[in-house]
Formats: structure tokens, sequence, C-alpha cells
DNA sequence: ACGCCCGCGATTTTT
DNA sequence: TCGCGGGCGT
């Protein structure tokens, strides 16, 4: 989107000249909002705005780099100190300044997802329950979504309903309690401490205040309960408050965003100007129109439409396939024939699909088809086991109090130290109110034989990396660390491949800090680092993702695999309206990344958990035009298992001939019906076939309700 | 302390 | 299908 638009649009103007008070900017997809953003930011500094006093927050480090990037460029200047960094990254900063005020009296260390993990695994065992009575990824989903909503333990133990309620709430209370222990917080806290701290410190609010005269935020329809309030904290008083986002593109509201806080932003700053950013600039024609009839029924969206000056372009290819290898086939041979035509590089390419399963099968067609491709998201670099386990080290050395990760590194690799010897040292340290370090190396600490000397001599380590980290760069550091913890010897005595590629990851890690980095500033980077933060943009290579990690980029060529129904929508996503609308926001964000040509495959049969199943086609499909696709059945279909037509009498299907109707499933699972007295609503559940077919339906207004099909027409 | 085997569960995840 | 955690044997 970048380099193609060479001047600003008249809304885009309006956006970047806007001064002072509250602005909603409606951006669509492809409007070119990063270019407004970053125009904005550098209009103001231009017209005598100091750099530090604008504070310009995006979700992803990718996003604010790329902002950082544009605008030093523009304006040629160090904007190292300008506050153009995540959430995250800018409540970081202010706990740095002040954690002393939040009652830490060194500055916390941020636990990430696998930490927490291991945290709320020890406490759920130490209650005595297994990890199945009380899944820990429940367990933290709660937490989290307590902790959105600024909620503690105690309201938890209060509101929460269920069985597992009062179970749950005790685990957020020892979880807290052991953070706290461990001098860590989540990253939920460094949210929600920035919060307490300017509630509790009315002088370090002003001062906040008085910094950031101007506040802009990206991708608003992302931001969470507490989120927006640090947002309305900072800047409720000039109202110098400039939000980008798109709520057809709000698709973490399973991660406590609230789409509610775009929606509402006129209410909370009254007398806000609204833009809306309506010319797309990336796909043409076809994909936009494609995209805008998914989403435009989409109740209390804030209406817009997008239009391009690109002409209708290539239609959308709808390609059926019989199975999911074939759908992989099919996808590969397109590519490698574009490709082998000069039509085309790899890097033109993306597919997207619902859940990082099916990368699989993709992957190993692509390998045998000599596809060269990536994979973002999936495992990330830092979340590797080997690189945790050697991180875990320096952790516990910079940050005493980490017993989390005392305990990880001093378990890796196995020195013939044992969770007896551990429990030992545990209430030893306990007694004398001392860190684990401390205890390993002291005389009495009431150990004996091997295993005195063995953690004796792992916590001098320790204490020599934490010397080293002080006076030496990050890098060096690490190579000692390296040497000394015998992880390395530990895995290559073990010869197999996987441990081998554990090797390698661990040398890379050397060359990770950057120049004269230190240990300490070193772990707070790549705290808050993502995978896509690694992406190298040049190389030729065809690119998969899941669609949530699509949002935000753009592909000359895009494949969305496994439009089926239980896929997308997924069938875990369809308690709900909400969940349903999500699934279309979804489906919308993976279309609209689209420039060129938009390809959409479903397989009859697919393999998922090993389990053979046939899935009907994605009831979204039928929202796309049937004169704009093109559509392709796999030469040779095993089975066609799709359910009987509907009723007879039934002539709205026959009355709205433009759209495809791949199914025939005019009441399939996620379709919108109307019905006479109950108004609209979403097929949840589909049963029987014919005048019996009996449908469960969740209507927006009157809630579930289970009814024949021929009392319900299909929705307009 | 450690390794092997069995059984169960299984979206999405900007930070 | 596959990866993880718990249980058991050495």
């Amino acid at each position: 989107m970048s380099g193609t638009v060479i001047s600003l649009n008249e809304r885009q103007q309006e956006a970047v000249e806007h001064g002072e008070g509250p602005a909603l900017i409606i951006a669509g997809a492809g409007s070119g909002k990063t270019r407004v953003i970053t125009a904005r930011v550098v209009r103001l500094i231009t017209s005598g705005v100091a750099p530090w006093s604008i504070l310009c927050v995006t979700f992803t480090n990718k996003a604010a780099k790329e902002m950082r990037d544009r605008i030093s460029g523009m304006l040629g200047i160090n904007t190292a100190g300008l506050w153009i960094s995540t959430f995250h990254a800018s409540c970081l900063r202010i706990i740095k300044e002040d954690f002393r005020h939040l009652g830490y009296s060194a500055m916390p260390a941020v636990f990430d997802a696998s930490d927490q993990k291991s945290l709320v695994k020890s406490i759920i065992k130490g209650m005595g329950k297994t990890d199945a009575e009380l899944p820990a990824s429940r367990v933290l989903s709660m937490i989290s979504r307590f902790k959105n909503e600024m909620k503690g333990p105690d309201q938890m133990a209060e509101e929460l309903l269920g069985p597992d309620s009062l179970s749950i709430a005790e685990a957020y209370r020892q979880y807290s309690n052991e953070l706290k222990r461990n001098n860590a917080v989540d990253f939920d806290d460094l949210l929600w401490h920035v919060i307490k701290l300017f509630q509790s410190q009315p002088e370090v609010l002003a001062k906040y205040r008085a910094l950031f005269q101007y506040i802009m935020v990206d991708e608003f329809q992302d931001t969470n309960l507490v989120q927006y309030k640090i947002i309305k904290l900072l800047g409720g008083e000039h109202r110098n408050v400039f939000v980008v986002g798109d709520d057809d593109q709000s698709i973490y509201r399973w991660r406590g965003a609230r789409i509610g806080n775009l929606l509402g932003f006129e209410k909370d700053f009254p007398g806000c100007i609204v833009v809306k950013l309506e010319e797309n600039y990336r796909s043409s024609g076809n994909i936009l129109k494609a995209g805008g009839e998914l989403v435009k029924g989409i109740e209390g969206r804030k209406e817009k439409s997008l239009f391009t000056s690109k002409d209708k372009g290539e239609k959308i290819a709808l390609y059926s396939a019989s199975s999911e290898v074939d759908e992989a086939n099919y996808i590969a041979g397109e590519i490698a024939g574009m490709v082998r035509r000069g039509e085309a590089v790899y890097g033109d390419f993306a597919v997207f699909y619902r859940t990082n399963a099916q990368s699989r099968v993709i992957e190993e067609c692509f390998s045998r088809q000599y596809v060269p491709y990536r994979i973002y998201g999936g495992q990330k670099f830092y979340n590797r086991k080997e690189i945790k386990d050697i991180l875990a080290y320096f952790r516990v050395a910079v940050n005493e109090m980490e017993e989390v990760s005392f305990l990880r590194a001093v378990a890796m690799p196995t020195r013939g130290i044992g969770p007896a010897t551990l429990e030992k040292l545990k209430s030893y340290a306990n007694e004398k109110g001392i860190p684990l370090t401390a205890a390993s190396t002291a005389p009495d600490n009431g150990i004996s034989g091997a295993a005195k000397t063995k953690l004796a001599d792992f916590g001098a380590l320790i204490l020599e990396i934490r010397k080293r980290a002080a006076s030496d760069p990050a890098a060096d550091v690490i190579e000692m660390a390296l040497d000394r913890s015998g992880i390395i010897t530990a895995l290559l005595a073990k010869r197999t491949a996987q441990d081998n590629a554990r090797v390698e990851n661990l040398k890379e890690l050397a060359g990770a800090p950057h120049k004269e980095e230190t240990l300490v500033d070193f772990l707070e980077r790549i705290s808050l680092l993502a995978e896509a933060d690694n992406v190298e943009e040049s190389a030729d290579y065809t690119s998969l993702m899941t669609l949530h990690v699509s949002k935000g980029l753009e592909f000359p060529y895009v494949f969305i695999a496994g439009m089926e129904e239980n896929l997308l929508p997924h069938f875990n996503s369809t308690e709900s309206m909400e969940e349903l609308d999500e699934e279309r926001r979804l489906c919308y964000v993976g279309i609209t990344r689209a420039m060129k040509k938009l390809y959409l495959t479903h397989a009859t049969v697919r393999r998922i958990y090993g389990q053979l199943s046939t899935n009907r086609p994605s009831p979204f499909l039928d929202d796309i035009p049937a004169d704009i696709i093109d559509s392709q059945v796999a030469a040779y279909t095993t089975s066609i298992p799709i359910r009987e037509k509907p009723a007879r009498g039934y002539s709205s299907a026959s009355s709205e001939p433009s759209y495809v109707n791949v199914t025939d499933n005019i009441f399939g699972v996620g379709k919108q019906v109307v019905h006479n007295i109950f108004g609209k609503g979403i097929v949840k559940k589909c049963e029987g076939a014919g005048d019996e077919m009996k449908l469960t339906i969740i209507f927006r207004e009157a809630g579930v309700k289970k009814l024949k099909s021929r009392f319900v027409k299909p929705a307009a």
C-alpha cells in the first residue's frame, strides 16, 4: 500500500490536518491508515509540536517499527526517543520509571505465556487438582479476562459462576501472589499496573498528561477495557485523542478486545470529528465486492462502502477440492504454474487458513512440489524450549526473585538435582527469607552429598552470570553461559536431528543481542517481541499463516483454504451471534488482504484429528455474488454427501439468483435467516431434511430457538 | 533421576 | 494424527 499512493485523498487530508480535539477515523481495509497516522505525526512535528509529546500506540512491534521508520525517513530525525510503540511497550517504559510506587523494590520481569503456564500448572498441582480437572489454559484465560477488566481474585470469586469458579478464583489469588514473589508481572499487568499507578499517584498521572499533548491509537477496534481506560486517563482532559480503526476487522473479541470502544467513541468523546476512509488502494474491484458483501449484513457495524478506482480485475476463483490433499495440490499447482510462466514470484502468494493444524498438509505438498514457503506465527524463536532454558539462567541471574526461572534452569541440563533436593532448598530459603540462588550456595542449607556440591556449582554459575552481566556485553555473557551450563554438551550427547537443531538455535541466540546491549536490556527487549518481527520481507517465499496473523498484511495473490462449515466458521465459534459475526469478519480480513486475485478453496472430505469428516462449503461463500465467481470442481470427487434440498416453496432462494449456491444449503450452519416474529438470526444447528428440517437458530433479539425450517426465510 | 509408554484432548493468540 | 502429562519401572 505504501509507495503507490503519491498524494493524499480528500478524506485522508482531512484526517491528517486534524488539529485539536477528539477524532475517530474509520479506516476501511487498504485505505491507507498507516499513511494517515504517520503523515499526521509528521505534520504535527513540523508545525512545532515537540516530538516526545506525541504518544502513538499500535498493537504490534512491526506496526510500530514501520511507522517509526517512515517518520524518520520523512523527517530525517532520530526517532529513538519518540513514544511510538505498542501499548505494552509504552506501559513497560512508564513502569520502569515508577515501579517503586507500585510496590516493587526492583524492576519486575515480564512473564510470557509459557512462564504463566508453568506457574499456573504448579499452582493447580499444589491445590491437589490434575490438569484435566482444571486445565491451566482455562484458568489463564479466565485470569486474563478478569485482569482485562481490572478485576482481582475477590471479584472473580463473587462474579464467576459454575462449579469450578471458586477454584479458579483461588488459583488466581495464588497466581497473583506468586507473580509478586517472583518479582514479575504478566502482559496484562503491564497495562493494569499503569492504571493503578495513575490512580494512586496523581502527580505521576499529571506528569504524563502534561507530556502527551497528542495521543494516537492504531487498530482501535482491538483495544480492551484497560487500554481504553489508559487512553481516557491520559487524554481525558485535553481530549486530543485521535483513534484509527475498522470495526469490520475486529477479530480479537475473544482476547478481550471491545468493538464497543470504537462504536461508542463518539459518545465518550462528544464533539469528535469522524472521518471515513473508504477509498481502497489495495484490491481490485471484485475482491472488494466479495469482501463488502460478506460483512454488509453485520448488525451494528459502522456503515461504510469501500470503493476503488482500480478495475474489476479477475474473478474470485473458487475451487471445490475432493480432499485436503487435493486442495493443497491445487494451491501448489496454481502457484508453481504462475511462477513457471513468469507471471509472479513465490513471494507474491499467501495461503491463509483458520487453524494451524491445516498448515501441515499444505507444507508437505509444497515441499513435494518445490514451492518455497515460510510459516508465520507458529513456534516463536524465543519460545523454543532450549531458548527458554538458557534464558532462564539469565533471568534468574538478573532478577534473583524469579523462582520459576531458577527451577527451570536448575533442571536443564539434568545435573542430579531432583524434586526432593529442591523441596529442601525451597523450605530452607523460605525459612531464611532468601532467594533460591543464595540458598543454593549457603553452607548450612541442610543438603548433603553430591546434590550439595552440584547445587553450589549451579549457584556459583548464576552469580558469575550476574557479575558479568553488569560489565560485559550480552553476547559475551551468553557465550559464557552456553559453555558453562553444559546445555550444549548435553544436547550434543543425544545426537538426534532435533537436538542438533536446538544447538543451532542456541548458537543463534548468541548473535541476537544488539551491539553493546546489556543482558538486562536484551531480556527486556525480547520479552515484548513477537515472531512477526523476525520476518524477512525480501525473501522469495510463499507465506503460510492463520487468518488472524494475516491482518495488516497484503499480497498480490491470496488463497483462503478450508472455506468450510465447521472450519470457517469454526465449530467452536457458533455459540453466539457475536462469535459468528467475528468468524465472518475473520473471513473478511483474509479476503481484503488480496491485491490482484483471490482464491477460495474447500474440501469435501478432510481429515481432522485423524478422523475423516465431510464438511459442507462455508455459508460465507453464498454471500459472494455468483457473477464474480469462477468456480472449478476437482476432476474426481470421491463423494458429495450434501444435505438434501430444502423444502419446496422456498422462492426466496430463487428470487436471489445472483448468489452462488454451491451447496443448496440455504439453511446451513452460519446462514443468516429471518423470522416473521423473531427477526434476524443465524443458524446454529441443522437437523433432518426437507419439510422436517429443524433448525436451531440464534436470534439477535429473541435468543436461541428451535424451529422447523419452513418458518424462516434466508436473510436478504 | 530419568526414560518409556499409555491415554486424552485438540481455535484463533497483536503483547 | 500428534503432542503432552501422568504413572510406573529401572
